[in-house]
DNA sequence: CTAACTTGTGGTTAATAGTGGGTAATTATC
DNA sequence: GATAATTACCCACTATTAACCACAAGTTAG
């Protein structure tokens, strides 16, 4: 039934309280033992990331291979652990965003949630067109080399 | 249910007693039998360091496989155990960090109070703004190394 | 075509979290 | 051994968060 995976792009807005919808679609692709709960971060750009339960927990197993000895891994570790924030989504399906991601991601009110498969982003609709006009584009060069790195695996 | 995991970042300060609050969140996320019992201890870098109980624990097992024969085995040892206090929060869920940890963290009222998975840092603001700047930033080159770090795990 | 359900959005109430202070019990100091 | 200082144990206030209830627009089912 459905397909488990985020895909498509939706025009959502901010409630007074910070409450974000996310759509039912999603909802609905999460894996049972996600219990409800999608985990936000910082994006790499100008936006949020989010991502199921289960796939952060993946990340976090990642992550705790790391030694806690050595100066970069603390850091990357530091880095990648933050700013992450499990929320599980009210009766409606909103959850609760934090104030400090939503001024990451340049956001007021309106959003533009984006699926990507595994994961999904949260944009500001200015932000994410400005963005599309340079930081999306891709020569042949990229092309090139993103379908060498396909094959190979 | 829930995570079990420390993550996200909070803003937090100490009273006039010396007590600091630990996130509501992270108390949660102590399992039973870490009794109600955080480890504080200095950080590798100028901040402090917070264990479970259990974590802690841990680190004690790993620390009695070194040998007491070398000097750098009980060089290590001793730095790592004698800053060493477990503290059990009150009903209000605080604790009152040693003042040479607080000292050796530069840390005076307001502070910030990083969630690692299984570990939480405690810092300085202002400190921590420095070493953003600084030392917590990682080149190409160590990004890959602790690619290959996880990957061989 | 209509009724039942779903979906996105809004508000209200109750519980929790963070912070501050007071008093009793312990420990330390002279 | 008396006194001062520190620490532990309660109680209280306020802002934030979470749980409930409500509704209109759109969709699906019969």
């Amino acid at each position: 039934m459905g397909t488990k995976t985020f895909t498509g792009e939706f025009r959502y807005s901010i409630d007074a309280k910070g409450r974000l919808n996310i759509p039912a679609k999603f909802r609905k692709a999460l894996p049972e033992t996600s219990e409800d709960t999608f985990v936000v971060t910082r994006g790499e750009e100008e936006n949020i990331a989010v991502y199921s339960l289960d796939k952060w927990r993946e990340k976090e197993q990642e992550l705790l291979t790391l030694s806690s000895k050595l100066r970069a891994h603390r850091a990357y570790k530091r880095q990648a652990t933050r700013f992450a924030t499990p929320l599980k989504f009210d009766s409606q399906g909103r959850v609760a965003i934090p104030a400090n991601l939503l001024q990451h991601a340049g956001v007021d009110k309106d959003v533009v949630i984006i699926g990507m498969i595994d994961e999904i982003e949260i944009w500001d609709p200015e932000i994410l067109k400005r963005y599309e006009e340079t930081e999306f584009q891709l020569d042949a060069e990229d092309i090139e080399a993103i379908d060498k790195y396909t094959r190979s695996s």
